[in-house]
DNA sequence: CTGATCAGCTAACACTTGTACGCTGAATTC
DNA sequence: GAATTCAGCGTACAAGTGTTAGCTGATCAG
């Protein structure tokens, strides 16, 4: 029967409020407050249950916090993977995953800022997940520049490795800023991103030579 | 006499008690807390005066915030320029300022890690006194480039602005991370500048023709 | 239909937090 | 020597914190 197969209206309402703490957590979180400083019955109160109520979902408040951090590199990485489907139809890979990132800062400021913040704070654990993430973009990143490119192992790390580090720290430079002023740093961004190329460029030659 | 001029056993006092604060505050930064969950009452505690005492020295913890991002800044600098003047006698300067930058943030992890993180988290003002910090660094590293390296104003910015970022990115690696693979970082890192400053090379040259 | 499950609730606990108020006694000023 | 300043203290309070224990009622499995 079409019924049995359903999820069941009870795990259905209970994934709702989940959703509801998340957004509830990220809400806070969009404030002046950093994660480590937001309360358990706050984000309650605001996903409209009881502070006891919580536990049903998560053990504690760091578990919702790697939840969040999970979710936040997750859905940035599908973005990017669309978008460089897009450049198959002609285009700069480097443009076009550069604008396609300040664009997800834009939308998610309140969730990008946990993650930069959590790499540098908090518990071991929170960094480790985060280092995570950025060792995702610099796989992804690398498996390009060695297939496409054709550069060796080495120098596709390193070059890499610098760009997630400019490009990551750039999105931290998007905070405080309007949108005129966020193109500009995606412009400046590009340019400091195709100078570490073209420097892999020259050091690739010379070591030919 | 000696003893007017001296700088009176009150106010000598009251400056120990206030570095006893600030000594305090790192100590607890150093622990797994971030400081934004830092309590005064704790710093209170740990630098042995009654919690309403504090008030006597900074106004809120905010202001003692501030303090150590400004301290911070101003030591690393100093830091700096110091490891340039020793590098008249022969030596590469990215490679040395590097090495230095490296040790500073072995030695001070728990201030270096509150620089690190207020940058992308708090109030509007921390953020602002971070990023006033950087763009010390960048500046310098501007003024070098254009002088010593004969770099257009333009290209100077650029790339002394990805370094920047590049080399306080590899900092926030070092949390976790023991000696000897502190010192792969650091050659990494000198590495990637080496990449940039190639890739500016060759924009220049690329630009003259 | 019956019994088990379990998301969400209320009440209550033992703390910790920032800050206001007024006092004290030593250092300073005149 | 007398008057003033002021770093540090103790007390107190209103709010907020995480977490325990036990109840309720809708949903589920058999």
């Amino acid at each position: 029967m079409a019924k049995s197969q359903s999820i069941g209206v009870r795990a259905q309402q209970k994934e709702k409020t989940r959703r509801a703490l998340i957004n509830a957590a990220m809400n806070q979180l969009s404030a002046e407050t950093g994660f480590s400083s937001l309360s358990l019955r706050e984000v309650a109160r605001e996903a409209g249950i009881a502070p006891t109520s919580f536990y049903r979902h998560f053990r504690n408040m760091d578990e919702l916090g790697l939840t969040l951090v999970d979710e936040c590199g997750l859905t940035l990485r599908q973005l990017l993977r669309q978008a460089r489907q897009r450049i198959d139809k002609g285009g700069s890979i480097i443009r076009v995953s550069i604008e396609t990132f300040m664009q997800f800062v834009a939308d998610n400021t309140a969730i990008f800022r946990l993650l930069l913040q959590e790499r540098t704070g908090r518990s071991r654990e929170f960094r480790k997940a985060v280092e995570r993430e950025l060792e995702h973009f610099k796989a992804e990143l690398i498996e390009y520049l060695r297939d496409e490119q054709g550069f060796n192992a080495a120098l596709a790390d390193l070059q890499s490795d610098a760009i997630v580090k400019i490009v990551f720290s750039a999105g931290a430079d998007c905070f405080d800023v309007d949108n005129t002023q966020r193109l500009r740093i995606a412009e400046q961004t590009i340019q400091q991103v195709r100078l570490v190329a073209r420097g892999a460029e020259a050091t690739r030659r010379a070591r030919v030579e």
